[in-house]
Parts: C-alpha cells; structure tokens; sequence
DNA sequence: TTCCAGGTGGCAT
DNA sequence: ATGCCACATGGA
C-alpha cells in the first residue's frame, strides 16, 4: 500500500492520502503533542518519543509523504501505523459523508486532513477524566505536569524532555497532596480511585476492551469514577477504534443545532441522527464538526 | 466580577 | 429515569 523505508534513523512513509498534521493535533482528540517552527510535531507515545513531518504533493495539499525522525521500520509497523490510522480509507468515508449531507461536506472542507488516532487506553482515559469541564489549554498543562512529574524520562528532542504518560500502578500510590501541584482541582480524586480499580488488575479489563463490544466497553467505563457518556465515547473512540462513538460535549452541541437545528438539551435526538446518518462511522463525523465549529470560533 | 471550558457524582424527586 | 447543583482552576 504504501512506500516505507529507513534512512539516517528516519522513516519515510510515502504514497500518504487525507494527511495533514494540524488537523490531526488540533482537534481536540490528543494533548502532548508540540509544533515546531518547522511545522512538524514533536510527540511521545507508547514511551517513544519521535518528530513527525509530512511533505505534501505540489498537487494535493492533503497527499505526500511522512517522515518519522527518532524511529524505525519495527516501531512503524508496532506503533505508528496503527495509531495515525494509515490502514483506513479516509476518502470513501468522507466521499460518503458528502454525497448524503452538504452541510457535512462544508465541515469536512476545514478538516479534510483528521484522522482517529489509536492512542494508548490508559492515557486517553486519564486525559479525558480531566477534560471534563476544562479547556484544552488546561487539560494539556495537567497532562504535562502529570508526567514530568511521575513518568520516565523517555527521550530528548532539540533539547526539549519527553516523559512518558505513568502507569495505573504508580498513579494508584500517590495521594492527592502528591498530585496538588498539578492543579487537577476536584478530578483529582477520580483519577486516584479509578487508578486503584485498574492497577488492581494490572489493566487487564481496560487493555480487554478494545476487542469488547461497545455496549461492554462502555458498560465497564461507566463503572470507573469520573466517567460519564462523554469521557467514555471519547476513550472508545482515540483509543479503542471503536468508530460509532459518538461524544456529545458543549461544542458539539453547539454545531448541530447550527448545522441540524436539533436543540441543544437534546442529546438524544444528537445521538439519534448520527446514527442514522453517519452510522459506524459517527466518530469521525463528530470530529469533522468539532473542528469546523472551532475553527469558526477562532475566525 | 462573572462566565466559561471536550461533564460527572450525588442527591432529591 | 430525570432534574438540579456543586465541583477546582485560570483565562477572557
């Protein structure tokens, strides 16, 4: 499918389609990830630090190559395939997206280049813990706080430290007056409490639900503290490849009662009409509207 | 000063 | 099952 090789401990991916990288870190589904001044992201994931560029087409803006500096083709195969999503057809997806509804068409049009990344369960299910009646800004300086403080150094990149986001077993040990200084507020203590269920079994029932059905998945997140509806379709879907997932939050709310006029108490009329209309790929749908309604935001 | 942010837990109906 | 409200924190 595509063209992959190693070269001067880089990877070039070539033949990329639907690609573009402030697409894919600025819409809200991850948090650690930092523009250069070259306009590639420096990250950490699954304890591995890398920088990632993309090169585009003269012809198509969204069509080129990736170039992964700090890897290799092992950690290509394990890893970033898998969780910049590259296997999956983004452009039958939103071909169909656009044929049955224009309004989608227009969304899609801000952020043709998204992708559903495949993120580590743990970490996405703390980040959305935390997200919870937050900003985006403060989610991320929590985060960052959370593993510089308790996580491994894992990497240097232009003389920048990467730690890696801590296991439940350690989050499980800490006391709220450890994790003060990082200014998490009354989340604090969901994230202690649901630490403990999952280090008590070494996140065997977590790591288990990304083959479980969705209503099993969501079932078992439910029971964690600190996860509602919302928290737990977002780990479902930036984690789990479980692509019907729908997250409804203030800002979705917002687009489709502009977009589809459905009130905005009614997130069961939301939910209604992604289905029917998106169906199992609803997640991807939401985030076309996430981004478009905040880009208009920020205009 | 008040309002808001990728909402949820707890309690009262 | 549904409706309220408190909840920490910092930026606008």
């Amino acid at each position: 499918m595509y063209n992959v090789y190693e070269k001067d401990k880089k990877v070039i991916v070539e033949g990329i389609k639907d690609f573009n990288l402030d697409h894919i870190f600025d819409c809200g589904q991850c948090f650690r990830w930092i523009k250069e001044s070259d306009d590639s992201y420096t990250g950490i994931a699954f304890e591995k630090t890398i920088n990632i560029a993309f090169i585009p087409d003269s012809k198509n803006s969204f069509q080129g190559k990736i170039i992964l500096t700090g890897s290799n083709i092992s950690d290509y195969e394990n890893i970033w395939k898998n969780y910049f999503d590259l296997e999956r057809d983004y452009s039958n997806i939103k071909k169909a997206f656009s044929e049955k509804d224009s309004t989608m068409a227009k969304a899609i049009t801000y952020g043709q280049g998204i992708r559903i990344l495949q993120q580590d369960k743990w970490e996405t299910l703390i980040s959305f813990i935390i997200s919870q009646n937050n900003n985006i800004p403060r989610i991320k300086k929590c985060i960052e706080c959370i593993c510089t403080s308790f996580g491994k150094k894992v990497g240097v990149f232009q003389g920048r430290e990467f730690y890696s986001f801590p296991s439940a077993e350690v989050l499980s040990k800490l006391t709220q007056e450890d994790l003060a200084h990082c200014k998490l507020g009354y989340r604090s203590k969901y994230i202690l409490e649901t630490a403990k269920i999952i280090a008590n079994d070494n996140s065997i029932t977590l790591n288990s639900m990304g083959d479980a059905s969705k209503d099993e998945a969501m079932k078992f997140l439910l029971s964690l503290c600190g996860v509602g509806p919302k928290v737990a379709n977002c780990i479902m879907l930036f984690s789990m490849g479980k692509y019907d997932s729908f997250p409804i939050d203030v800002w979705v709310k917002r687009v489709m009662n502009k977009l589809y006029d459905i009130k905005e108490e009614n997130t069961s009329e939301m939910l209604k009409y992604a289905e029917k209309h998106f169906g199992q790929y609803g997640g991807i749908a939401q985030q076309y509207l996430f981004y478009y309604i905040r880009q208009c935001e920020k205009m």
